[in-house]
DNA sequence: CAAAGCATGTAAGCAGTTACATGATTGT
DNA sequence: ACAATCATGTAACTGCTTACATGCTTTG
């Protein structure tokens, strides 16, 4: 349950290489995936291996080889498998609200800062956030369902960390600071 | 980053054994975290080594011993540096999310499927969560403060789960499903 | 001239999950 | 009789992150 299927996703579009699937997961923000070289082809060469993907080397001239990777019917089988399985729930895990539990002892001072640099890491991410998706996170829209859930899919991205913002500013005034 | 401080946190209340901070994390929904023993024994054993918390063996006739831990001034340290330190965002990573990515090009059916299984699922766990909120997630409740902040954490974890139905279920209308 | 981009990878380690192992006691 | 609770742990594995390594080209 991980990044291979991701990429499957991404080669049911179009082949690519590895260094472009790299930045299609970067650019990707409604991933939350912080996915790095390692991961993308190490996990290309374990779909290699079973034959979901296949590998088109084409040399250049002064740069080193770009790896085409083309999904096959295999790999095509396995992402849907992968769709129509068992749903997963989100994973919400929120290492500042578990901070947050431990708080009530500590000064108002000191809360009241903790609060504060949340509250402006959060404005930071979400004007982040914003440009991206105004850039256009590329999806292949091809079609007009394909945009529809893209669209949304990063609308849902952008309102969870609206929804955290709106909640610790609000806790700050519950709590008077 | 992880179990330790958390391990702390609940030392910093009152002593427990291993197993009952095991429990409490079970608990405790609203860290999201499935924490197991291996992790719990492993983390108290890393405390210990360094000084963070000392263990006293109380045997018993018929069962094991109980380790019980108790956090020391240089714990009490450590926890507190970690709550003032640099905030961090929320990971909400969303396997489900990114498996609709995928599914522009299924079948109607098979899409309405997937929604509909994720939306069941959505509502079973939001079921639970509401239950046992109501049977009241165990803070200490040492000040209104603590009472107020526990309360919050455990809302806007169940907050999470109902904004995702609600989303889903849009996302499900607009498609036409 | 430095930084960013193109393009491939490797190494090491942490966090977290699943499953296993032991064994007595209490509740249904 | 079976399951749950008390109470400790170990083993093996997956997923992900951080940091490193190489080397050329394009852009500011």
């Amino acid at each position: 349950m991980s990044i291979r299927y991701a990429i499957l996703g991404f080669l049911s579009w179009k082949p690519f290489t590895g260094y472009e699937l790299k930045k299609r997961f970067a650019d990707a923000l409604s991933f939350h995936w912080a996915g790095t070289s390692n991961q993308v082809y190490g996990a290309l060469l374990g779909l290699h291996k079973e034959g979901a993907v296949t590998i088109e080397v084409i040399p250049q001239e002064k740069l080193p080889a770009r790896k085409v990777y083309t999904i096959t019917q295999k790999g095509r089988d396995e992402l849907k498998t992968w769709l129509l399985g068992d749903p997963d729930l989100p994973a919400f895990r929120n290492l500042q609200r578990t901070r947050l539990a431990w708080t009530a002892d500590l000064s108002d001072d000191e809360l009241r800062t903790i609060l504060t640099h949340y509250v402006q890491r959060l404005s930071d991410q979400i004007i982040l956030y914003r440009e991206q998706l105004r850039r256009g996170e590329e999806s292949p829209a091809r079609s007009s369902r394909e945009i529809l859930i893209w669209k949304r899919l990063g609308e849902a991205s952008l309102a969870g960390y609206e929804s955290e913002l709106a909640w610790i500013e609000s806790l700050k005034t519950e709590l008077g600071l």
